[in-house]
DNA sequence: GCCAACGTTGGC
DNA sequence: GCCAACGTTGGC
């Protein structure tokens, strides 16, 4: 099993949006990244996410969600009226494609990206979220680092 | 709201 | 293939 890490704006959908969607499921559409791209492409069904909201006051990782289904098409790539519409995604040669996340549970408390910093240079050493500059909304966690941040928690 | 960091685009 | 211009992300 593997690990990965979602960061979504809390304004625009918040894990308790995820948690209050139709079976607590939701597909992760939006991703325009090639890397972060890669990343879902690469996930499986089982896999483990951290749900993390940025670009808000308290920027941190403050739940668990669980990928439910593997990647396909972003079909919001094809609608000219949809915010990530992108004309180059060609229905027949999609160039974005999404996972659908389940929620699992909310962390007892949020683990800040204050806190996790902390560790930017021993227990969490080369955590993509943690490197400066780091812009990706979609990124892995190793399995060590999944657990230190688990532990955290507590 | 500012701005640093980064990815993408497109002219050459 | 280089790189300047531009757009976006996201912490602060």
């Amino acid at each position: 099993m593997n690990y990965w890490l979602f960061k979504s704006e809390p304004e625009e959908f918040s894990l308790d949006d995820l948690k209050n969607a139709k079976a607590r499921r939701d597909h992760w559409d939006g991703v325009r990244n090639y890397q972060a791209r890669n990343f879902m492409r690469s996930m499986k069904k089982g896999d483990q996410g951290f749900f993390y909201h940025s670009n808000c006051p308290e920027p941190g990782i403050v739940g668990i969600v669980e990928i439910c289904r593997e990647a396909y098409p972003d079909h919001t790539a094809f609608d000219p009226n949809d915010k990530h519409f992108d004309p180059k995604s060609d229905p027949e040669n999609p160039r974005w494609f999404m996972v659908d996340v389940r929620y699992k549970r909310r962390l007892k408390r949020l683990i800040s990206l204050q806190e996790l910093k902390e560790y930017a240079d021993s227990e969490l050493a080369g955590l993509a979220l943690v490197r400066r500059g780091n812009r990706l909304s979609v990124l892995p966690v190793s399995k060590p680092h999944w657990n230190f941040i688990l532990k955290l928690e507590r």
